[in-house]
DNA sequence: TTTTTATAAGAAAACGTTTTCCAGAAAACG
DNA sequence: CGTTTTCTGGAAAACGTTTTCTTATAAAAA
């Protein structure tokens, strides 16, 4: 392997300067930078990250934390939505991420937990969907030992951002669109999960509108579970006059109930997936662009990690109606 | 940060006696291992990955590799089954995979691909779906300064395995069944890359077939595109019998021409995939375990990082018909 | 001209491990 | 009882960088 030394001596300068041509130093003059590049190319010298780190003290590693348990549902297009924006913004960074899954987080030890983190270098963190009974990587966040983007969850500091839609107003303006103009008062909401800051937001929008217009809103927690909203719409549905979703996913699970009670009822969901193109009906819904989300907080933890201050982030959203051609064309 | 040196004072031994134990040297008495252990238990002790690969000059870093493209159509649950596969079983063995997503494979260049891998300490490759079109690719597998574990591609060397189901054969079987009892003899098979080993392995078992029960089988390049699948369909299916798919979602796009269309044909599919579902219909398939085979090729992979020589597996498959209940319960 | 300041480049220690080599003690052997 | 072998543990070099400190030179100020 050819190293810097090798570069040095070809160039016919001292180690130190090559470091410094490598690490943008100011006090090098062109010449000398010139004859390095050239020795570089010849020799075809790559850095060696891990001496680099080791060095340095500074990794530069950082990890995407997901849960587990979320992809039980393979249907699910989210995580892979955030995955592949997250890495896509690392490697244009030239940045060094992980992706890792962590089942029963509520469960985890901080000891743990952090000596993961640690023996693998990890400095910063791409965290997405922290649920509140998440407890230990809550404290792991606030333990300053690294720098973290909250995807959908709240808790800025100074080691601490966090980046999401304004689900409150999202809920709102999407149930309104779909009761607009019509009489619908009996509304079955079909929340998330009930230690979820999402969810919660969610719900505050949906009762806004209900105060606003007088609805009669029966509330159910269906986890983001198709199973669970089919179950609760088949317990539920009969007396109601439409049914508004906390998640597209369960608003698929809530129209399956339908057409097997054989009963029609307007359905409305939340997140825009385009796996709701293939039960073949029209929706409204709100799009989120989760790559978008994801690419947003890599460049947000690369500028923590550089020593910015973390901050609440909000990313619009945006009204549609799900069409079966939105998928096909 | 507490090192090594700390627990060798602590414990009262030398800086390489701690070492010994933590790589489980032969040649230390199990009581100096005892004060060793307690001392690092004491001090909370982390071994320092960044300083143990310098100076062994193993990282142990592996890469996930994922042709980009194969994404664009987000509804492809694949991907995200290799990831989960890879990764889960990577956190179990200890070991460190980045998941790296490549645009343009076929035309990148090999010294840029080789210095990307080599400044990340990456020692190792699980690399999916490798097309013929990407030479440079192939030829940094040949290079053997990586060892790589080919998911449905060809290539068994010293330093390269291969893991697949056997498709000819499954290709063969699920439309064996498919036909059975039938009297459909003008057939369209949709089949997926031109250029891909296993839309070939998969065509073969086709034709085999075909020459048994004297089928006439019309062939045409769908590139595992839904969309593609579904145009195909429109300008051939009407004087055809039944559609044989190389894969779900070229399956799906053929019913939802027939659909369209207004007329009725048999599809077969190919994948198993849990999409198929939610279109609501019957069809026969093939499963494969995509979560088992990444997670098996990354153990293929730590044993070719061991010293092992590659070698070729080949996993096995099953003939399923999926149904709408296969996925809501 | 002399002194001060600014600039460029080099020397060397440090980062936290691994690993080779060596020394001493204990055990085995004749 | 002397000699060889085996077993433990320690000393120190090495891995490829970064970074601090120092020095040499050139430019600026006195």
């Amino acid at each position: 392997m050819v190293s810097i030394r090798d570069v040095a001596k070809r160039a016919g300068v001292a180690i130190s300067t090559v470091s410094k041509v490598l690490n943008h130093y100011p006090n090098v003059s062109d010449e000398t930078k010139e004859k390095v590049h050239a020795a570089i190319a010849e020799l075809g010298f790559v850095p060696n990250t891990i001496a680099s780190a080791l060095s340095s003290k500074k990794t530069g590693r950082t990890a995407l934390v997901l849960d587990a348990n979320r992809h039980a549902q393979t249907v699910d297009e989210i995580p892979m939505q955030y995955i592949i924006g997250a890495i896509n913004k690392a490697k244009e960074k030239n940045m060094d991420i992980i992706t890792v899954f962590f089942t029963m987080i509520a469960e985890m030890n901080l000891e743990e937990m952090t000596r993961y983190f640690q023996s693998q270098g990890i400095e910063g963190l791409v965290i997405c969907d922290l649920s509140k009974e998440d407890i230990t990587l809550r404290k792991l966040v606030e333990s300053s030992k690294f720098k973290s983007v909250l995807i959908d969850a709240p808790g800025v500091s100074e080691n601490t951002s966090s980046i999401h839609i304004d689900n409150t107003k999202a809920q709102y303006e999407v149930a309104k669109k779909f009761l607009e103009g019509k009489n619908y008062k009996k509304i079955l909401y079909l929340s998330g999960k009930k230690s979820g800051y999402v969810s919660e937001e969610r719900l505050i929008g949906m009762n806004r509108l209900a105060d606003e217009l007088g609805l009669n809103v029966l509330v159910r927690t269906g986890n983001f579970s198709e199973l669970e909203a089919r179950k609760l719409t088949m317990q539920y549905a009969r007396s109601k006059d439409a049914i508004i979703c906390a998640s597209d996913l369960m608003a698929i699970g809530a129209m399956k109930a339908l057409i097997d009670m054989d009963i029609y009822r307007p359905v409305c969901g939340f997140d825009g997936v385009s796996l709701m193109g293939y039960a073949g009906k029209q929706m409204h819904t709100v799009r989120q662009d989760f790559q978008k989300i994801a690419s947003n907080a890599v460049e947000e933890l690369a500028r923590l990690m550089e020593g910015g201050s973390g901050q609440d982030i909000v990313v619009p959203h945006k009204l549609i109606r799900i069409k079966y051609l939105d998928v096909i064309s």
